[in-house]
DNA sequence: GTGGTCTAGACCACC
DNA sequence: GTGGTCTAGACCACG
């Protein structure tokens, strides 16, 4: 995996980092029980701070994406889905809406941003059937 | 327009304010040249600080959102396209993106998603045809 | 409300923390809404290190215990319930097995671990009524 | 007996194999007496690293659990209860408040933490009557 | 070697 | 004033 930090970026390194890894994940381009490069490994590599790096994976590890083996490294976790059909239902459309917000504003047709989802999901690796409870 | 402020919540208000007034927009609850209300007007009816209203209104000014006209208000601006097709599809492309990293961790189907854009599409106010250059 | 750190603890420091934060909360001496003292004053108070204070508050936040306010300060959350029913009840018996394991070891006879538990709720705010979904 | 490591998890392999030994004494499925499987047997079947597996049977004689009768092997020790029966009252105080600050944070109410209790406690072998001194 | 904890001190965003 | 981010560097626990 190569992540790539914007340090001019005003979006704080570590939010950089944890949405690339997220996303990474949710491509498919790391699978579950993936070991990701140690924390003084990554740090050296993106020329950050380890402590940013640390914070990088202490965080994914609390939402259950990662989980860290001390002494051995840290890996994509399980999937797992703790929350409940509402709390996960309300947050889908409340990104769906934020998006749709934006394409409005951006002056797309109802057509373009349907096409656009649709060819984009082929890019990621959706579970099958529909989620847990 | 009824804009409600949710002061516990670790969203700043005048980000709150911002993306409510962006969203009341594109779902054509507020429409090109309508007036909003006066800084001072909004401020004491969400009792927040005139300080923040007036920031929301410069951002979305600069966004090209609303503009103000001396003496009289701020009013809706009409939709204009500064951006070239490409850098808007580019966009489009990463919010898309972005939704679809949350939705696969959240654990959702692809129909899913695409029934929730269809349905929640059916609120927002968009363009007909295919948007500007 | 007042926190106590044993520095000469093998615990760390952020862990006794949340813990007493966690554990007032859950006793009622803390409410909704309620405003913790700043990063700084507790870091002052406690005489460790403000980060310290800083990663309690974030990892409680996440949790949704608590929620932070720019420029306003730290407040105690409303109690919300994000997950299904099944991995809550999964976390009890997880950690009953693991009291009950102890209780043995120590000696306890089934009507004194009984005695206790039920002693000891009367100073928990427990919910009303059966939890959500 | 059988014991199970979960090497995904973030718990340390040895406090895993310690918690799983204490727990399987305390729900009598292993008595005072039994033999363990020697340090080489239990890391094979394990296939963890023997120095693991040494590590929890000197840390469990530290507490009394077990003992080692050298040559022999490493057997579970007659329950002793080395600590008067107000330093008892005191950990299982603070145990089970840990125990209810989670069950008040999950959201369950009095009755349902009660009832897992009482299911949970037919599982355990407890002592009869009052414990010692 | 790995990650986890803690300190010290800097600079920025929010209200 | 508040909290959020980042760096630098120390020491400890795990395997």
């Amino acid at each position: 995996m190569e992540f790539n930090i914007e340090s001019a970026s005003r979006v704080p390194i570590y939010r950089q980092l944890v949405a690339q890894i997220r996303e990474a994940i949710a491509r498919g381009r790391m699978k579950p029980d993936e070991r990701l490069p140690s924390v003084r490994e990554l740090s050296r590599e993106l020329v950050i701070n380890p402590n940013t790096v640390a914070r990088v994976y202490t965080e994914l590890e609390r939402e259950g994406v990662l989980n860290t083996r001390q002494g051995l490294g840290v890996f994509v976790a399980q999937p797992r889905n703790e929350l409940t059909k509402r709390v996960r239902k309300e947050r889908l459309t409340c990104l769906v809406d934020g998006l749709l917000t934006e394409a409005v504003h951006l002056g797309f047709a109802r057509e373009e941003v349907t096409a656009t989802v649709a060819e984009r999901m082929e890019k990621f690796a959706f579970a099958h059937g529909v989620g847990g409870q």
